[in-house]
DNA sequence: AAAAACTATTGACTTTTTGTCTATAGTGAC
DNA sequence: GTCACTATAGACAAAAAGTCAATAGTTTTT
């Protein structure tokens, strides 16, 4: 399978949460947040707050947590309720740079599919 | 959440085998061919043979069959064992069209992000 | 001040997907 | 006939992703 695919366990490898993961340390490597201010912040990369379960989001932090790439501590300075208030750590901005190189491979994967798709439709017509 | 990232059934939505499943389709527009043919022909979008475990391949076959988007027939004209050669069907090819838009769209998704990543690299250092 | 509404986070449950392993079955070679 | 190889299919298990509901503190409303 293509690179940028994981190799896999089962129902696992490459999974459908690694480009919000991705965005989300690219969010935090720009300025720390938490649940619901990375939820908005999602919206730049085609996320939509109003139609996904906010619990997936925070599964993802707490994921990225154990896996040491962020870190988090309550905020009690805020109003309102208290925040876990998330950050990038230095293991974190390597992944982060990683992943986005998973990325691009991906995306020259579907350009390569696309350009295929480009010439079967003239062949065909 | 993005375009192109379905909208999602538990465990579901956009799949895994959303990408090997377009390449089949595509396969299947040039020319019609069989499992063991097709895992040789998906060499050409990043996929390797060896690594993977060709159950995945049939069943996401049967799985396009199901759906109406392919069609299959024993052919016996060949030496060796049967062989069920796969087609593609006229909604199969509408399919066809609307993933490789799906896959634009999240090829697009990706460069926004790769974009991002390439302001905050620069601000940082 | 009690109730209601809202923000924020967490945990349990369920379904679907996906990878692996094994079974079947025909064909050609020795 | 047995063995190896090609080709397909099915059962099983593990993990991921989606939904739902619970908790808990904080403003706002009445």
């Amino acid at each position: 399978m293509p690179a940028g695919f994981g190799q896999g366990r089962p129902g696992g490898g490459r999974r459908k949460m690694f480009f919000m993961e991705t965005c989300l340390l690219l969010l935090l490597q720009r300025a720390s947040g938490y649940g619901y201010s990375l939820m908005e912040d999602l919206r730049e990369f085609g996320f939509q707050p109003e139609q996904m379960d906010i619990s997936i989001l925070y599964r993802a932090l707490r994921d990225l947590e154990t896996a040491g790439l962020v870190r988090s501590s309550w905020s009690d300075e805020s109003l309102g309720p208290q925040r876990r208030m998330y950050s990038l750590t230095p293991p974190g901005e390597t992944s982060l740079a990683e992943w986005i190189e998973s990325l691009r491979q991906r995306r020259r994967e579907i350009e390569t599919l696309e350009t295929a798709y480009e010439r079967v439709k003239k062949s065909v017509s």
